[in-house]
RNA sequence: CGCGGGGUAGAGCAGCCAGGUAGCUCGUCGGGCUCAUAACCCGGAGGUCGCGAGGUUCGAAUCCCGCCCCCGCAA
């Protein structure tokens, strides 16, 4: 059975490398074209991109795949595997595959269809979240369920869960492509009454609002570790919050009620946050209590 | 040439603009108080002030020149 692998980021590269360590016969990579990235600019090629490489896959890096489907086509691949690639494809581009595309998605489908499901699993307090193979269709992440693996949130942030999620999408990949070897894989179809839907995260999601309770912004602020990060602001500065807890306290919202080598606490809409990790703007993360002794925050200052 | 902050003791910072004995909070070490302590008191150690046998100066952490590195935002 030929492959195609479409996929981009770091998430996806333990999954390539499991359907390849598993002898899948991959034809071809598609991936995103370079993009810059860092401070320079300096365009970079995906971790997918750079894998695939190393393993001696042809790679394809279409800037619109929708664009492509007669080079597609003629690549002669059975069946398409895709995880994390970043493009919407078309019917014409479903339709080059005679077993069909299937999509390993990091969410208990119906449920968190869409672009974040990892942070907003941490974000909503999700007990459980997990990956879902399916089968792609036209609509977002709308498909047949081929197989689910489950796995417990935690107290896990959302670089935690997306490397453990990662690990388990790489076991369902492979489980995937064994039972489709067979053919005989039974559909499970999603109940569309239970379907919830993520946004992109976008760096303004992040900001902390004080009124909500303590445990909503603790949630929050794993979601957001390490990226794009939860902040708040100080006087006019953004303040990044790295990693916090509730505690007790109380006061109006955005007040910090102490400042020691605990961290800082801040009273919130329901109880208090204690911030224990942060990255002040220009500075580098440190321990909040670091920051309580170069003297840039104390008890009664108010962020919001 | 995207915008901006920064490199001073183990950590986080002040001092620089208006050159003149290296300062603060914490940690650390020693001693004390206490039933006890992450609390409090006393004392000590610890710094080539990112680099350049650079420039100015009687004198540079501070002013000028060149270089290296770190970080926030934006992409």
């Amino acid at each position: 059975m030929k492959m195609i692998f479409a996929g981009s980021p770091q998430f996806a590269v333990p999954v390539l490398q499991a359907l390849y360590d598993a002898g899948a016969q991959i034809i071809a990579v598609i991936t995103q074209p370079d993009k810059p990235t860092g401070r320079k600019k300096i365009p970079a090629p995906t971790p997918v991109k750079l894998l695939a490489g190393s393993l001696g896959i042809p790679v394809y890096d279409f800037e619109k795949i929708r664009l492509h489907a007669d080079e597609v086509r003629a690549l002669g691949a059975d069946i398409m595997i895709t995880c994390a690639y970043g493009q919407l494809l078309t019917q014409e581009i479903l339709d080059c595959f005679p077993r069909g595309v299937w999509n390993t998605h990091a969410s208990l489908l119906p449920e968190l269809r869409g672009a974040s499901p990892i942070q907003s699993a941490v974000a909503e307090g999700k007990e459980y979240t997990g990956i879902t193979v399916m089968k792609t269709e036209l609509s977002l992440d709308s498909g047949g369920i081929l197989l689910v693996k489950r796995c417990p949130v935690g107290e896990k942030t959302y670089g935690e869960l997306e490397k453990t999620l990662s690990l388990l999408a790489a076991e369902a990949a492979t489980e995937a492509v064994a039972l489709l070897e067979k053919g005989d894989a039974q559909l499970l179809i999603q109940d569309e009454a239970k379907a919830t839907y993520c946004k992109k995260i976008t760096k303004a999601d992040g900001k902390i609002n004080f009124e909500n309770s303590a445990e909503r912004i603790c949630r929050l602020v794993r979601a957001m570790n390490p990226e794009p990060v939860a902040y708040c602001m100080q006087g006019g500065v953004a303040l990044n919050i790295l990693r916090a807890q509730p505690c007790d306290g109380a006061g109006a919202a955005g007040e910090v009620l102490s400042a020691d080598k605990r961290g800082i606490t801040v009273a919130c809409g329901g109880g208090a946050l204690l911030i224990t990790e942060l990255v002040p703007s220009g500075g580098k993360r440190m321990r909040a209590s670091d920051y309580v002794n170069g003297r840039k925050i104390k008890t009664g200052d108010k962020l919001d």
